[in-house]
DNA sequence: TAACGTTATTCATCAACAGGAATAACGCTT
DNA sequence: AAGCGTTATTCCTGTTGATGAATAACGTTA
């Protein structure tokens, strides 16, 4: 008989009111956004289309009090993007929380 | 301005081999099936489709070393499903670790 | 052996989502 | 004023998943 590997597994996201807001997709693609300044740029390196990278921004920046990422169309280079300071935040907050995710799911993966 | 509402939400399941193997629908339908005894009654009193249960029960007994469920066609009544002992625990172990992902969530919530 | 209610399985259809294509709008640069 | 590369938006189409319908298979009971 082959060896099962039993593990517990898990997705984490944030809401606001009810909506979704961060998940580990939408904070990848402010990473993104923070390192190439172009919003297309940024959803092409990670295989997203350009559409949904940009709906993606809108819900956040909708969502949230303060936007996270400034948009700009035209001028010098065509336009740009860029992550405010309230996006890099929530970029780190997610991560932290994301960290303990992980020591979470792993605790509970080995109790199984 | 409206208050806004932010919250931690997330899915925990359990994994086997990478395969899904337990979430919370699954664990509602063994809950249900070890209240009716059959698998027909248990999928319709929440609201799924005979089929996509069956498939689940199929799914679960397939990746365990033990089935969850054993099922029996025809006989008294037409037939029957009943949770196995293997099944019991695993509703709790499960159970367990939903409760403890429930406080987490509440804990990562408090400090976003 | 006929009836019964369940388990077991296949098929067709419909809706929702994903994705690309195409194009307009914009503002700085030259 | 023309060019550039980006942001902004609409449209169409293929694919996938969900769903119900229909029916076979089964074994006890009467």
């Amino acid at each position: 008989m082959k060896k099962k590997k039993t593990e517990v597994a898990g997705r984490l996201w944030v809401e606001i009111d009810g909506e979704n807001f961060l998940g580990s997709g939408r904070v990848e693609l402010l990473e993104k956004i923070e390192m190439h300044g172009s919003l297309r740029k940024a959803a092409i390196s990670m295989g997203l289309s350009y559409r949904k990278a940009y709906y993606a921004v809108r819900s956040m920046n909708d969502l949230a009090p303060d936007p996270l990422v400034e948009l700009h169309q035209g001028g010098k280079g065509g336009g740009c993007a860029k992550l405010t300071s309230s996006g890099r935040k929530y970029v780190l907050r997610y991560r932290e929380i994301s960290q303990e995710f992980v020591i979470f799911l792993t605790r509970q993966s080995d109790v199984f």
